[in-house]
DNA sequence: ACGTGCATATTGTATATACAACTTTTCCCT
DNA sequence: AGGGAAAAGTTGTATATACAATATGCACGT
């Protein structure tokens, strides 16, 4: 039994004032102890004090005026990379646990408008899956999609509950191109059973669709409990460094 | 006449890695000088370098491996999932009137969470607009938007019903970063009364923050009717993944 | 020929010190 | 009381040093 090595001491540093936020002793907009009150605290130098400090700085847990203070940032909503990672791994990154229940995984007949985005003709055969996706066991995302089964051919017989369809569909073949839609409505009666919400709770809709230079892939709709769940991403536009000499 | 400050000298590091990676000195997967060789060159210290090191590992510039040295890294592909479009443009491509109702322009005390998103003491002023949008004269988009004095100082003088605040916003100084984050909700009673909405109606809510590297610039809430509004992007996936071996 | 082990190179962490830059508070003079 | 200067407090940058952790290559012995 390997004797617990001692974490990084910045990384300590970094998890006290994470867990003196969290738990309320410092509250947002509110000044945490000065570089040299911790350093006497917690019994490391200053300048370890300040990597911790800078760095929560760079995360946006803290906010730091030079001469004034260090003080609590609002946390920033948790972002999940819309365009490339799947639920699994968002939720992974917030240190939940992640279960995906199969609720259909077969080849249908597609309705008329669906044929028509695939380029096929009304009553072929896509290939669907229906899973809902828990979040620590509260259900945050119904996940309806259809996919062509000239571009997947063995859809049908991967094990959804390991591995989410995307995360498999990126090793098939990445897109080459991506559409999202995002629209808001009232949740339906089956919605208010699947996603147990209320009759009076609005849900989110994502519709993605992906194209391969061999034509239509993927057809998505992913529904999200609108008090429960947002989507969200933070970029940076500009990353031009043109300084003159 | 005052002489250019020196930059840091931190700083000065990343610029001259920066520049030599851009220039093809140092290609991507190859090893760049270790700590010790840019100490020599540049004549800064380890420490320093080594800070510098550190941040552009941070930021996906280099791979950092301890025993090794430090290599360059594949620039990671940027795909913004919802570009800054302005609402009067998607009307007028859809070729339909657009028309803006300002309900409030002035100066008020931030509520506190907002204050400090904007890095500002409690009740600190900020700018504020609100304005509802109207697309053949059916609402569409109730915007109310909060803007730092300091980036746009002349914006209670404008006439929001010939420019939307975005736009205007965009000729002071485009913004570094961009936060997005969509969420649904029922619409209350206001929201009903603006957006003409039934008490089952759900909104689309875009929460749309931006940065300058000034610090903070604006914070707009933007509430669309669900059933007649959805936001969307559709984009070509240029770049494909390539991994160092 | 082959692997073992050691020397070397490189990055990672921690500390102490010094001074600069900036903000807030205190206090003194008018 | 008011204004302003001084002092104190806080963060920012830069350096020197020491040791730890990890990777690489070389020499040596079998």
């Amino acid at each position: 039994m390997p004797s617990p090595r001692p974490a990084k001491l910045y990384e300590q540093v970094k998890a006290y004032l994470r867990e003196g936020i969290a738990s309320g002793i410092w509250k947002v907009g509110e000044k945490i102890p000065s570089e040299f009150e911790l350093m006497e605290r917690l019994g490391a130098s200053r300048m370890t004090v300040h990597r911790a400090l800078r760095e929560l700085s760079a995360e946006g847990v803290l906010l730091r005026l030079q001469g004034a203070g260090s003080f609590v940032q609002a946390p920033a909503p948790r972002s999940p990379l819309l365009e490339i990672h799947d639920i699994a791994e968002d939720i992974a990154r917030r240190g939940h646990a992640h279960r995906a229940q199969v609720l259909a995984l077969e080849a249908r007949p597609a309705p008329a408008d669906i044929a028509a985005e695939f380029a096929l003709r009304p009553r072929a055969r896509l290939f669907y899956s229906e899973i809902l996706h828990f979040e620590d066991e509260i259900p945050v995302q119904l996940e309806q999609r259809y996919v062509s089964p000239g571009f997947a051919p063995d859809y049908l017989a991967q094990d959804f509950t390991r591995q989410t369809p995307n995360r498999y569909l990126q090793t098939i073949a990445p897109p080459s191109e991506v559409e999202h839609v995002i629209h808001a409505t009232l949740a339906d009666a089956s919605l208010q059973a699947l996603l147990r919400l209320g009759p009076q709770d609005a849900c989110l809709c994502l519709l993605r669709r992906t194209w391969t230079p061999a034509g239509p892939a993927t057809r998505s709709l992913l529904t999200h409990p609108g008090s429960r769940y947002s989507l969200g991403s933070r970029y940076k536009l500009a990353d031009f460094h043109a300084r003159p000499g």
